[in-house]
RNA sequence: CAGAGAGUAGCUCAGCUUGGUAGAGCGUCUGGUUUGGGACCAGAAGGUCGCAGGUUCGAAUCCUGUCUCUCUGACCA
């Protein structure tokens, strides 16, 4: 972990508190508009507490205002950020939200985005686009900016709104179309070396297990796929919590961690040569979408079916591949790339039916009829009897047998077996033999990428080498959602009442809930408690407002500061004052006035 | 994009079936009484019922269109 800049007499202070004085605001004074009810649409923990808490407001979908509580957090979490990467070598810049889609037409990513682009015309008929992330941005400005090899590595970072038009934004901050991100981009001439690539990445990899602990945060760094954004290796740091999008793979044994894209499954033993059980058998099968339905019409289980899916390779000759799996298994569109060696989509249902493939009832038996390319998953191989597609519209068979009924294609080598599959939990280790995967679930607050030579080529970012030759820019890119690590921290960390906010990214340190305010002397009390707090470096929202105990203590419970103490002419009357950890169970603890301060200290140490 | 649902006061919602000029709780404001886990009493403010057409003597309510928002799925650095 990084060190903060502390004060030589502050040598031991806390590093998420304050180098120097904090702040003190009262609560009267900002705007903090908490509501005993949350909207009806708010359904995950996040989003109720962010609203509820006055943290957020709608202003569209997936569009936020960020009032001063959240901004207070997020400012937090940007510091660590900024502290981390400077760090780590990173210069931070600023580029513009808004750019001509001109800038997306080399890399083709005004296409390949889709409608995920946010664009907009100006008065000039001029298209323009909200950036979703600025790789196209800062290779035109490297093109210029760069003219020799002798400027390599640069590691260039932002902090900025960023803008993607999600087809269904949810859960308050977790999916917006308007969110704050950091997204930086190293460049390079090699991969190797103290300059390379590979030593960027292993060092923001670090940067970001620094973040993401320093913000007190419990998560993994899993092993995931590129996706559309192209490149050779990528990293997902996922904040670790139960209700979370992304399903994690994990094995216990050797402490492999992928997402499910990544994921791949250990040895698994097949084999054609099963013997078979039945003849086959037609059945009537009419509308029933989905492999459950026809099973339980066919009286067999979901794994004792096979399930075809036609794809279409991108941009080459030899087009359909058809991907067989279990029943009860998901096709994983990577690992089919990956087995047939080029990029491939899902077949438009209309081309495959003009190619003659039955659509919802292919069968493995299909490679009679058309020319393609058939990879099976081992698991979908050694039942003696399968229940599958007829290869004709409504109808479906039973009693396939792969050896019996593929005969000519297995021995002709048309049967090509792979590990095409999403993984599940129980299924076996790649890295450790009798090992099992388990799964977690998680939200991605992070993702870092070697996205190698792909916008340099396609933008021709190059400079002449030592060798004086032209060589195309390696790049790197690195990610990390800023206000989603907001919500993310709240769905792993809150309670029935409100937030639980580690000390580092909380919008205050302490908490002065201030009984009777009107009274004599108790808020003269609070502001000097509130004083000597900001002396050691706590941040201390003062809960001024005249209103009844009880609704103070929901609110402070709502809001979620970590530390806070209790003033009241009862407290002053006795030289005390009541103190307790927003974690702790139960009521608050009497303690003397004059320890205050040093309880906050202590406590710092034991929560954070 | 497919399926489903919702737009009435700052928030949560009722009223709509069976048309007659809009209600409750919470919140807000005033006064009073209160003050340790979302108090009590009295009073007040606050809505052209998403928008546009249509039907009707009359529309929150019926019809048509449209916009917005939400949920499930698909999609997703």
């Amino acid at each position: 972990m990084s060190t903060i800049n502390a004060q030589a007499d502050n040598a031991s202070r806390h590093a998420a508190l304050n180098a120097t004085a904090g702040c003190v605001h009262n609560w009267s004074q900002t705007l903090v508009p908490t509501t005993r009810e949350a909207p009806s649409d708010a359904e995950t923990p996040s989003h109720i507490f962010l609203v509820r808490a006055g943290y957020i407001r709608q202003v569209g979908a997936g569009i936020y205002n960020y009032l001063p509580l959240a901004w207070r957090s997020l400012k937090k979490i940007s510091a660590i950020v900024r502290e981390e990467m400077d760090a780590a070598g990173a210069s931070e810049f600023l580029m513009p939200a808004l750019m001509p889609i001109e800038l997306y037409k080399d890399t083709k990513r005004d296409v390949d985005y889709g409608n995920l682009l946010f664009t907009l015309e100006d008065r000039h008929g001029r298209r323009s686009a909200l950036g979703p992330t600025h790789e196209e941005v800062i290779t035109d400005l490297m093109c210029g900016a760069v003219t020799s090899y002798k400027q390599f590595p640069l590691n260039l970072y932002q902090i900025q709104s960023k803008f993607r038009d999600e087809a269904r934004p949810r859960a308050g901050l977790l999916r917006c179309r308007e969110f704050i991100m950091k997204d930086a981009y190293s460049f390079h001439l090699e991969l190797e070396g103290d300059a390379g690539l590979n030593h960027t990445y292993d060092k923001m990899y670090q940067a970001y297990t620094n973040i993401f602990t320093r913000c007190g945060l419990d998560f993994s760094a899993v092993e995931a796929e590129a996706g559309p954004i192209g490149g050779s290796a990528s990293h997902e740091f996922m904040v670790n919590c139960a209700n979370g999008e992304d399903t994690i793979l994990h094995c216990p044994s050797s402490g492999y961690t992928a997402n499910v894209e990544k994921a791949e499954i250990g040895e698994r033993t097949w084999s054609f040569d099963v013997a078979p059980s039945a003849e086959i058998t037609k059945h009537h099968t009419p509308n029933m979408p989905g492999i459950d339905l026809v099973a339980e019409h066919l009286g067999v289980q979901p794994a004792g079916m096979l399930k075809s899916i036609v794809f279409r390779r991108v941009g080459t000759e030899a087009k359909w591949v058809v991907a067989v799996v279990r029943g009860d298994h998901d096709v994983n569109e990577g690992k089919v790339r990956d087995a047939v060696g080029t990029a491939v989509e899902l077949a438009p249902e209309a081309e495959a039916r003009a190619a003659g493939f039955a659509i919802g009832y292919v069968s493995p038996r299909t490679i009679d009829t058309i020319k393609m390319t058939l990879v099976v998953d081992p698991d979908a191989l050694n039942a003696e009897s399968w229940a599958t597609g007829a290869d004709e519209k409504d109808h479906h068979i039973t009693g396939f047998n792969w050896s019996r009924d593929m005969a000519d294609a297995i021995a002709g080598g048309k049967v090509k077996v792979a590990d095409i599959r999403n993984a599940e939990a129980g299924d076996p280790s790649p890295r450790a033999p009798g090992a099992f995967l388990e799964t977690r679930r998680g939200i991605e607050v992070g993702h870092i990428f070697k996205l190698g030579t792909k916008y340099s080529s396609a933008m021709g970012l190059s400079v002449l080498n030592k060798e004086q030759k032209k060589q195309d820019v390696i790049m790197g890119c690195y990610g990390i959602g800023v206000s989603r690590t907001l919500s993310a921290c709240i769905e792993s960390a809150h309670d029935e009442n409100g937030i639980i906010w580690p000390l580092a990214i909380a919008p205050y340190h302490a908490q002065i809930v201030v009984i009777r305010p009107d009274d004599e002397g108790v808020m003269d009390e609070a502001n000097k408690l509130a004083a000597e707090l900001s002396q050691q470096g706590f941040d201390v929202l003062i809960d001024d407002r005249d209103d009844r105990p009880g609704s103070k203590f929901k609110d402070a419970d709502l809001i979620g500061i970590p530390l806070r103490f209790i003033i009241s002419p009862k407290t002053i009357e006795s030289g005390e004052i009541e103190f307790k950890a927003r974690a702790d169970e139960g009521k608050a603890e009497l303690i003397k006035r004059e320890d205050a301060v040093r309880a906050a200290l202590a406590k710092c140490e034991s929560i954070a």
